[in-house]
DNA sequence: TCGATTCGTTCGGTTTGACGAACACTCACG
DNA sequence: CGTGAGTGTTCGTCAAACCGAACGAATCGA
């Protein structure tokens, strides 16, 4: 039910992305985590099955939590509709069904907050932490929001999720609440 | 920043921890593995440095999720009433307030959910993944849930979080939906 | 008391991950 | 063109992870 496939590939994958977000070469990541070039080379092209220390170790050297090397990833704009929804699970012997929003990853910090807004433009544009994600579902009442220039209308059940990065904003059209949930990596 | 230790006494630690709660042997778990429980033995004695492959496949075996058995460890029911709540975050500039009902630590997974519910009983006894926790937003309706023999009657806006590796069920008393954030380790 | 079973640990042998050197390649500088 | 510094890859060597078998201890019946 878990445990969706062998970590090999994403952990090449990961340990490319965060390596070039780094802005670094092979080299110097060896260099910095105290590994052999050529073990890195290996890696990042599927090949090889690092130890713990060894992954470890570049976890250190890259600044990311461990957990972010050995897990998949996923952002944008997306807007789930009341009653659509993506995945469902539905229990056996019960009257009800439950829609997955969001997967989230370990690595992901998720903090889980009820909103209450009164009608009136309400900007926002803090711009969080880079890298961080918001997901609102509507619990009653009307709310226009989005990234700025992208906005989308939502009633009670929507759900939408947007980077949290940049500029935007939430905007009540009636008295609304709604749960956000603020994910920041 | 962070990476606090090198996880080779967390991984044998976790390793026998989750063992026992499995209740069943190295042998069996070696069998269910596909590894020597050599191997085994020697990773619970905190001796070597296992292979991503491995360790991975210990988590499966195990039930567990991956990270599990390499990051370190820290529930209960909780209830927060609509407009109640905890820190409430004001928007300098807006009409809206944010409260925040839960604070999520990196190395916490958390899939986020719209459920929706029909009257009736409805029980869950499947019991997730332990250190599981479920939280729990009513958007609409009435929805009595909780842990068995603890349950406690919802409304519109109201939250609630609990174990979620024990019996617990959801009762809907009247058509019903709401957020259910459910965080695994 | 003697198998028979299961447990966990210990001991050689084999596989393999990590290392370091050599390699081909590109770019900048003279 | 050299030549030097940078890149990433390939190859042989060595240590260590992993395996399988053998071991002592504990439990349970016959």
């Amino acid at each position: 039910m878990q445990q969706p496939a062998p970590p090999l590939a994403t952990i090449a994958a990961a340990l490319r992305r965060e390596r070039e977000r780094a802005g670094i070469s092979i080299a110097e990541l060896a260099r910095r985590a105290g590994l052999a070039k050529s073990t890195l080379s290996q890696l990042e092209a599927g090949t090889g099955n690092p130890s713990i220390e060894t992954l470890w170790s570049l976890g250190v050297a890259l600044g990311v939590p461990f957990s972010r090397l050995v897990e998949p990833l996923e952002t944008q704009v997306r807007v789930v509709r009341a009653g659509e929804g993506g995945t469902r699970l539905r229990a056996d012997q019960a009257d009800f069904v439950a829609t997955l929003l969001a997967a989230g990853s370990p690595h992901t910090r998720r903090d889980l907050y009820v909103m209450e807004l009164e009608p009136g433009p309400a900007r926002d544009a803090a711009a969080h932490i880079p890298g961080s994600v918001e997901h609102i579902v509507v619990g009653g009442g009307r709310i226009r929001t989005g990234p700025d220039g992208d906005t989308v209308e939502l009633g009670p059940g929507d759900y939408i999720t947007f980077p949290g990065d940049v500029p935007h904003h939430y905007e009540a059209l009636e008295p609304s609440w709604a749960v956000l949930v603020m994910e920041h990596r």
